[in-house]
Parts: structure tokens; sequence; C-alpha cells
DNA sequence: GCCGTTTTCGGCCCGACTGTTTTCAGTCG
């Protein structure tokens, strides 16, 4: 299931965790959390990697390449194992609950033989905190309080939850009086699929005003920590948000700081010490003098580092870095380079709109195309009929006349579990795009799924094979393929793979798309809109799109028209009838 | 333990907040 370097970073995260606990030196624990993210983002399997090998991966240097090859080879790896007895599995689940971290769990397995959060709580009930040194009462109510979250299990929330109301919270922070200026940043500026917490970042000369704003806020349950650069405080459905106030002049420092991810910004902040600087929320300094160089926008504190300024989605530490010192950065598609959606639907089969009212609102969204593709009669409970379809495109033909937007009628079928769609090719060709998407069969094994898909992407009438992975975030896992098999197929035949922008979907997900731009696939970021207001969910299409690095030459729905319907002829014309 | 426009040795990201401390360690992001 889990590819090769997957599984290794989890044992080089699990041997960091392992160290932290022991007390083992704060930089040694560092180097094996960069280890693991390296090998975890590298883009080739390492599955058949030797030690040599190992060592042409950034921070994997002599000992650890020993490790990981000992660990190819035989399935373990001798440290671990050794720390692995030492610590009872429990005290690394000790460390999840918040307020504990590594060196205060090993202080209250040492002193109470606890090893899990469970029995940690019963021993607080049963007093016995009181005897260890460095825990006072507060403690104990944070430990209990923390260990009733942890069992909730606050799950990570998707992009279109977090992101409206992410985007309430700055519009309130906004009218507060004193407020400068008012934005989010962390994962959601980067457009992670799902959210953890919302970090919101202000500037104002009188925060204390924000802050009071702040917890008072309808949407606040409860205050977690609060002062008068930071306050942190939980939500109606648990999730922490965070608000920052610096002052005025340090927007664009923190801004780069909050916006994050920790990974990146450690990758700045050590360049700004290669070049005798300091970074920090504050601005860029001087190391020698601490007199402020630059602070006010991200440009500039990009620009002084020696790199241009990489747009939020990119900034994870897996290789944009490079990429900017080297001037390599991709051009990363955006919202206003698409020019069409390839797959909506209307009340003709699950929509809630009809063709005239989605039409419509395509012509409003200014696109130069617009694809309807209603479900086939594969997905019986649709009652879709070819006879239907032929009756939609009639009516479809009719309205292109006047509407502003071209339109193509195009149907979403369904793949098989052995990769068959709902219609024989003659009745394909009659439409002018053709989705193809997995509904139903997603436990198959792995070579069947790969089969299925890789069929799907040959059959000659098939452009675009819809959510991938079939995956709905937090609901139902993706699908298990060779991924990379069926990349190969779709880069073969000219099938481009969709990013669907459905918040709970967002499919393919941004580290696939990165590997299948690697094989030369191209995309189609799609709505798949069933009513009007879901085709402004494209945005977080864009978001999954700039994540997997592409550019807007990657997505076929940016292009101009006649290249658009080139590419959608596929090997058709090229097969003799 | 890794790495090199400061280096083959000596550095390793920075600041806010909390709780328990009498000046700071631990945790978090």
């Amino acid at each position: 299931m889990a590819r090769t370097n997957d599984d290794v970073a989890a044992v080089l995260e699990e041997y960091a965790d392992l160290l932290a606990i022991t007390g083992a030196e704060d930089f040694k624990i560092r180097v094996y959390q960069k280890a693991s993210r390296s090998i975890g983002a590298y883009p080739a399997d390492i599955a058949d990697y030797d030690a040599t090998a190992l060592k042409q991966i950034p921070n994997v240097g002599e000992s650890i390449a020993g490790k990981v090859a000992a660990y190819l080879r035989t399935g373990s790896m001798a440290k671990l194992e050794e720390l692995r007895a030492r610590i009872p599995a429990g005290v690394r689940a000790l460390t999840r609950i918040p307020t504990l971290g590594p060196k205060r769990a090993m202080a209250l397995h040492q002193s109470l033989g606890v090893d899990s959060p469970e029995s940690l709580e019963a021993a607080i009930h049963a007093g016995a905190l009181d005897d260890v040194p460095g825990f006072g009462p507060k403690s104990g109510e944070n430990l209990l309080h923390g260990i009733a979250l942890l069992r909730q299990a606050a799950e990570r929330v998707h992009l279109g939850v977090a992101m409206p109301l992410a985007e309430d919270i700055v519009a309130a922070l906004q009218k507060v009086h004193g407020c400068r200026r008012c934005g989010y940043a962390g994962s959601l500026r980067r457009m992670k699929d799902t959210i953890g917490d919302i970090d919101i970042l202000a500037t104002s000369n009188r925060p204390k005003a924000l802050m009071s704003a702040f917890v008072a806020l309808p949407q606040v349950t409860e205050v977690i920590v609060r002062g008068d650069k930071k306050t942190s405080v939980r939500t109606e459905q648990g999730l922490q948000v965070d608000l920052r106030v610096v002052p005025p002049a340090a927007w664009g420092a923190a801004m780069q700081y909050f916006t994050g991810a920790k990974a990146h910004n450690i990758r700045t902040r050590e360049i700004a010490g290669h070049h005798k600087l300091k970074l920090s929320e504050y601005g860029l300094f001087d190391a020698g003098t601490d007199e402020l160089v630059v602070s006010k926008t991200e440009e500039e504190v990009y620009r002084r580092l020696g790199l241009p300024w990489i747009p939020p989605p990119l900034r994870e530490d897996t290789g944009e870095i490079e990429a900017a010192l080297a001037g390599r950065l991709p051009d990363l598609v955006t919202e206003n380079d698409v020019r069409g959606d390839l797959h909506t639907h209307t009340d003709l089969t699950d929509g809630l709109a009809s063709l005239e009212e989605m039409a419509a609102a395509a012509a409003e969204r200014g696109y130069a195309y617009y694809a309807v593709s209603d479900h086939g009669p594969d997905l019986f409970m649709q009652r879709m009929t070819l006879d239907k379809a032929r009756s939609q495109r009639e009516r479809l033909r009719e309205l292109d006349e006047t509407c502003p937007v071209r339109l193509l009628h195009g149907v979403e079928l369904n793949i098989g579990p052995d990769g068959d769609v709902d219609w024989p090719a003659d009745v394909l060709a009659e439409f002018d795009v053709c989705v193809a998407s997995v509904h139903s069969h997603f436990d198959l094994p792995r070579d069947r799924t790969t089969r299925r898909l890789v069929r799907a992407a040959e059959n000659p009438c098939v452009n675009v094979i819809g959510h991938p992975s079939a995956r709905l975030i937090g609901r139902r896992p993706p699908i298990d393929a060779d991924w990379e098999a069926v990349f190969e197929a779709c880069a073969r035949t000219g099938t481009a793979l969709e990013v669907n922008a459905f918040p709970d979907r967002l499919d393919l997900a941004a580290d696939l798309v990165r590997r299948a731009r690697r094989q030369g696939v191209k995309f189609a970021v799609d709505s798949d809109a069933h009513a009007v207001g879901h085709l402004a969910n494209l945005r977080y299409g864009i978001g999954a799109a700039q994540r997997g690095w592409l550019t807007a030459d990657d997505v076929i729905n940016t292009w101009p028209l006649d290249r658009l319907t080139a590419f959608l002829r596929k090997e058709r014309t090229l097969t003799p009838a």
C-alpha cells in the first residue's frame, strides 16, 4: 500500500521521536526528522537503493544511509529496535497529548510508570501527579483536558470547511478599530487539502482591542492561550484558530513566517544565517547589529535572501528552495488561466440546476468554453438513456448559438471493475468530451485496479479520468493502484487526469499530481459542479494543482479551444475507422 | 549526525506563552 519511501520516512520519524524522549541532543533529533522528510518527498522509489545510492538524497549521510540500507535489506533497524525495547510504545503516544512533549512524557513514565494516555489519566485521578517535581495542579488539569481532546480526535477538516470559516473571521477582524491588515496564513494559505488549525495574521497598533474582539467572536467556544501578540481559541467544531498581531511594518516578514511550512521556514532561516542575517516574524535583521533590514513585504524578504518570491502552495521544503535558487520555479497555473470547466452536471442526472442555469453561470464566470457531462447509463440510479443524452445535446447545440460560452457536450462515464465504460465507441464519438470515473468496487486488488484504470486510459474515446483515486477526504481512502503504471498509460495515450476541485475530494491529490507531471501527464482541473454554487469550488482544485507544481501548460482547460479540441480528438483520428 | 560563500570542525531556527519556578524549561507553531 504505502510506498517504500513513506515507510522509511515513518521509521525515521519514529526514531527521531524516541531519541527526543530519551533526551538526545536537539540537533541529532532534527537530523533524523530532516532525513525522514527528504526521503518522504524524494521522487524516486528507494526500494532497491543501497547505501551509496541513498547518500545522494539530501540530508542522508553515512550513518543514516547505512541504517536505511539495513532496514531495506532486513526489514529492521538495530538502533530503532534498541530504543523500542527501552521505551514502551505508549510513551510515544503520550507526546500526542497537547502540552505534553517528550521531556515531560519521559519524566511521567519514569516517575509514575505510565505508558499510555489512559494510564496517565488514571494516575492523575489518583492524585499521583502531586509527587512529581515540575507538575503542579494546573498541569494535571491541562493534561486531563488534553487527553479528552485527544479522545475526541479533533480531526483535520477539509478546505471547504476551513476556508469559509477563516474568511468569516478575517472579515470580522478587519472591522475592528485599529486593525490595519488582516489575512489568513498557515496551511490554509498553502492550500493543503486538510487543515489542522487556522492561522490568522493581523497588524495593528492596538493589539488588545483586536484580541478582545477575537475571543468574543460567536464561533469561539474556548480560549486556549491569550496574550497581546498571540491568542489561540477553539471553535465549536473543535478547530483551533490562532491570531497573531504584529506591528504594521512587519506584515511581510510575519506573513512569510506564519505561512510556513515549518520545514520551509527552517530553510529560509538557515539561508538568512548564511548571509549573516536573522529572520523572524518581525523582520529580517542584521545578525551582528540587530538592525532591521527588511520586513514590509514577503517579496523583499525573499529577495534579500537571494530568492524569488515563492508561491505559498510550494512552501513545503520539497525542492522549491533548490528550484528557486536555480531560477527554475514553475510558473504556476492560476484560476485566471482557466478558460473552461470540463466536468459538470445538470438536473438531467444528479445535478440541481438546469442546463440553461449552469450555462448562464459559466458565462458569468467568463469562461470561453464549458462542458456539460452528466452521468452515463451505467450509474443506474441516474436513469440516463441514449435518447436523453441525444436530446440534451440538441438543446445544448441550440443554446450554444446564443450563449457567449462555447458549450461542449460531454458525459461522465462509469469505469467498471474491468475498465469497461457505458457505451461503445461509435456512441462515444458523438460526444465532444468523455470523462470516465470510478464510482464503485473500490476494494479490488491493486493489480486489478491498475489494469482497470489503464484500460480506461487506453480507450480511444476517454479524454479525462475523473476523480482518479475516488477518495473522499476523511470518509473513504483512495483506491489502491500502481500509480506510476497509470501515469505512464495516461501520458502514452493522451488521457488527462482530473484534479477534481470538490473540497472533500481534491482528487488527484497534490503529491500524486506532482508525480504524474514528472511522467508528462496532462490534467483537467474541474469543479464536478452539481449546482451553480459549486462552480466556484474550482479555486480549491487550482490550489491542489499548484501544490502539484502544475503550470497552465499542464492543464488542458486553460488552453485555447482549438488546442483543447485537438487534444480531445486523442488517437480517434489516427485509428482507421 | 549532517553539512560547507564560515567551516573536514563546529556549528546547527526563532519567539510567545505557560506553569512552575525565583530565573527558566518545556512546549508549540
